[in-house]
DNA sequence: CTCAATTTGTTCGTATGTATG
DNA sequence: ACATACATACGAACAAATTGA
């Protein structure tokens, strides 16, 4: 094993996973870009300083996922037309996330296991009395893209009970009456999925993830709505007007 | 193998390592805090439905970083003292941006291998006649946290061109005379460290990344500043105020 | 058409790592 | 700690398809 193998064997992952984890990236990126040959087993060999049955373990995974071709004699091609990831953005201003998430339909699922209070941080505003929790998954193009777990100030459910156990909860709560929403945040942190997480998003256990908190505080200072997010990581991203 | 186990199979990731980073999670979360003493093997052998010493090679793995320490007889607690992680807050308003990464103190890095200009993308302005690039890491308490990526219109760079070798380049443009800043925006998505960057960041092959893009446009409508920044997944933070 | 060069595909033997009971 | 099974990784050799001389 070369100098370079070493770096790889710094982790503990198997190499292939590793190799194709590189490789597919470089298609990602456009380093290779569709219907172009990618680097002979030969060079792959010589560069990642590994066998040729590991390499190919590794090529063999992106064919699986139909991200190459291999033809013997001739090479391995990138497919071409791969369609282009769908990035689901997220927004950084309360109009436009209301706007965005209107329409989505999440699916409710039995949440027995919540704490019956949402914890709350420095910047949060103070609890309400009683809290009512939510578990949704949310979806696009039948593929689920996050899992939404809400608490939401109970006396604020009360006030349209069906209409929050079949909506998304924030545009629902920016337009009802009797409430003032005087602040609004949220922070985002990179995580890793979880057993819960995994299964409800279908992606592996310990993929990264997007973790977002969302705190809604009324003209009281009373923390209405607490949301913790988990959003698939490779399908999010957010744009910034810096100006 | 339990139907639990299953769940953990569909990953190609060795068990052990996914039952370290699930520990590893709920200490990082606060569900076991310092101090506290963990489930006992028995007990996690039979949540994870896995044999005895697959989960204590999890356990070993945490043992070695120093994050729990087994004591025979008495069952394994989550170590005192454990130093909070320290965020990065990625801010999102240009004054508050300049303000906080003013003082940092990039390492410049040679780089050969760069594109001679940036890739620019719709509303990213047009491109400049020539570019000087520049690779530097930014670090913070002698950690790296960033690898920075600068593509600077030459004409802009020719102005100042040792300030720009040696201090960060967004607050020396906005001070800069004969530059007037018209659009300034910034994409996030969450990647994955390949091999440059994780050596440069000393972090693992492969973990998670927060790759940020940020692109600064004059009264021209010319990209003078394109960055492609990559900061490590687990020291980044974001908080948006939504109202 | 044949031959050689190129490139993917397959097989074998061995060693080590992972996971079980 | 042990016996067992399977996955990972290596190197090397060989087979099969494609291409161009």
């Amino acid at each position: 094993m070369g100098p370079l193998a070493r770096t790889y064997k710094r982790s503990p992952i198997p190499l292939y996973l590793q190799v194709a984890a590189t490789l597919r990236r470089r298609i990602e990126v456009g380093h290779w870009k569709p219907g172009q040959k990618i680097s002979t087993l030969e060079e792959l060999e010589a560069e990642f300083q590994m066998a040729r049955v590991t390499v190919r373990q590794a090529i063999e995974m992106l064919e699986n996922e139909g991200l190459v071709q291999c033809r013997q004699g001739k090479g391995t091609f990138v497919t071409r037309g791969i369609k282009d990831k769908r990035w689901l953005n997220l927004e950084t201003e309360w109009s436009e996330l209301v706007k965005t998430i209107e329409d989505n339909v999440p699916r409710f699922i039995d949440s027995a296991d919540a704490p019956r209070q949402p914890r709350l941080k420095t910047g949060d505003g103070r609890l309400a009395e009683e809290y009512v929790h939510l578990l949704s998954v949310q979806s696009r193009h039948k593929e689920p893209y996050a899992v939404v777990s809400v608490h939401l100030a109970r006396d604020v459910y009360e006030r349209a009970p069906d209409v929050f156990r079949s909506r998304v909860a924030l545009p629902v709560l920016s337009t009802l009456d009797g409430v003032t929403i005087a602040r609004a945040h949220q922070t985002l942190v990179i995580g890793s999925a979880d057993m819960e997480a995994a299964e409800l998003l279908n992606i592996m256990l310990n993929s990264p993830t997007a973790e977002a908190r969302c705190v809604v505080i009324d003209d009281q200072g009373v923390a209405v709505y607490v949301a913790e997010i988990i959003y698939r990581g490779d399908s999010v991203k957010l744009h910034i007007d810096l100006l």
